[in-house]
DNA sequence: GTGAAAGCGCTAACAT
DNA sequence: ATGTTAGCGCTTTCAC
């Protein structure tokens, strides 16, 4: 390549960085060569020698869907720049483990994460090391950087004041583990909605279990009797695949929502807007979130100095009135 | 790392490598410095020097949620080896263009593919000069190996025959492009049971369309008609996302399945269990599949001189009747 | 502004 | 069986 254009191998070096001190004749000079020889720089060994690797890693639970869209929106801000997206599945336990194996094969110059758990020693022992921009995904996790933030306190409190209007009492507010982000903060707006309308709220209605189908379903067992007794009329689902264990429970035990129970759940896809009735969502919105945390994730990258300086990005939700709730009998 | 153990650093690599020639013991020696100093290598190193990158590369449109379960399925296969898995999305459009784009910045030993379609000259080109180990996912892309083909064919006659059975005579097949395997198989499928039957089908009932929503929606804008004058009482779907669009075309024109429409459609999920009535479908095993076609690529790298040898792993679908289709009138 | 040379951390070939 | 050395393809420093 480099005796094809006559020049050094430093030279070219230059070129392709756009690296100061080269000229203008001299540059095209090798650009020509490079279109003529369809010569590509190997990647591997400008990351050996410049610790750059232009790539960014994604690290995630793919079996939540939600990912894909996120991981679009990531994408779409990353095709202007010369980074490459990895997709990296974490599953749901050894979470640490996992991450590390990865990091042991690969190098990446940015991290998103989205753990499903916050506390995680073995994590944040493991990132402490790491001396790359990483931003987390709606976690708050000790140490690392928040990069966007969703917004569900607006949208949980607007549900809970609409299912309080609707003249329900006993709301049922179930999500996966109260440890992440999300879920604490929908707490919160559950709490303050029953608060702000002076009215108490039982503790014992706000349910923990998994981010599974299945653990959607045994807290369902849980919540069946007071469902019959009335002392439970609606449910607040803060996680897609619980919801789809709350569903199938429901029908299983010849309920009918809204009429035996009213229902509302986060993450709006083509079931929610297929079922019959149609239910009653929390949005938010997956590829403007994957593009914010793309571009802040970006922005740490290219100005070190700023990391942890910026503010997270905070993504609005939407609450979505359809079918799925009725007034408390 | 060489000097605490006191030895040459030709012979930690032997150490690290398993390679020949090193004695137990002073093997030993290095793993235990290894241990005390928390050393890993270089991966990027390593690759450099030996062009194995330790690295596969799973090429696939994320939209389709199908292929989170896949790659559930080609992970759990690499967890017991040293590979590491990167998904990388290319969208619909521009494929090509894109896995190049992934090409130049990343290397892989091996590679899983699932175009959106199978005459792609560029694609082909691209690929004719990578000297990597390519397997499709129930593709038949000239020139390279099929790692794992899904028998939609008898699942598709067994549905076919059902529909049959239930009367039905109008069934209109609607598939995205009729340019990739599983389409092309079910139509030849879809065409034998009529024919067993001694029945004439019409080919104007074979749609294609795009796989969207959106393209079922458009297709059912045809279809509306012949549905109204009873010429076709029966939709088979042969992609999920289609068949969204299809749902809401009849919720909003007021259709109701089964009582106006039979419908049937591939891949089995949540909507299609939870939608009352629930849906007639053909299964594939998702995660069956990423294994089958991991253990094939895994085969692949270790012994080159296999590739192409080696059948494609056939993975049987399933036909799993539920309450989507009624006796035509 | 440009070429030559050092060296990133390894593996493989060559010594011993 | 093990130490030593060349060199993978770049970027960067140092001469000029």
């Amino acid at each position: 390549m480099a005796n094809h254009a006559g020049v050094g191998i430093g030279t070219v070096s230059r070129a392709i960085n756009g690296s100061a001190g080269i000229s203008a004749k001299t540059k095209r000079k090798i650009f020509e060569s490079i279109e003529q020889l369809g010569y590509s720089p190997n990647q591997i060994a400008r990351s050996m020698r410049s610790n750059k690797y232009k790539s960014i890693g994604f690290f995630v639970d793919i079996s939540n869907v939600a990912f894909a869209l996120i991981a679009k929106g990531i994408q779409s801000e990353l095709d202007n720049s010369s980074y490459t997206l990895s997709l990296c599945d974490i599953g749901t336990s050894d979470v640490a483990g996992k991450i590390t194996s990865f990091l042991e094969s690969r190098k990446f110059d940015g991290i998103i994460l989205s753990t499903p758990t916050e506390n995680d020693d073995d994590l944040q022992k493991l990132f402490s090391k790491l001396n790359v921009p990483i931003v987390t995904l709606d976690r708050d996790v000790p140490g690392l950087v928040a990069g966007v933030v969703t917004d569900y306190f607006s949208s949980v409190k607007k549900a809970t004041e609409y299912l309080l209007t609707l003249g329900h009492r006993g709301i049922a507010l179930v999500g996966g583990t109260g440890k992440i982000r999300p879920t604490k903060v929908s707490i919160e707006a559950y709490k303050e909605a029953f608060r702000e309308q002076g009215l108490a709220f039982d503790e014992g209605l706000i349910l923990e279990g998994q981010f599974t189908n299945e653990s959607g379903k045994m807290l369902m067992l849980n919540l069946l009797p007071k469902i019959k007794s009335g002392k439970v009329s609606a449910i607040l689902s803060l996680n897609n695949q619980m919801f789809h264990g709350i569903l199938e429970s429901i029908r299983e035990n010849q309920l009918e929502y809204p009429r035996d129970i009213s229902i509302i759940t986060v993450e709006d896809n083509e079931l929610t807007k297929l079922l019959s009735p149609a239910i009653t969502v929390i949005r938010r919105p997956l590829v403007t979130i994957g593009q914010s945390i793309s571009r802040i994730l970006i922005k740490y990258m290219e100005e070190p100095e700023l990391y942890g300086k910026m503010p997270s990005a905070v993504v609005p939700t939407e609450f979505i009135v359809r079918d799925s709730c009725s007034l408390c009998k």
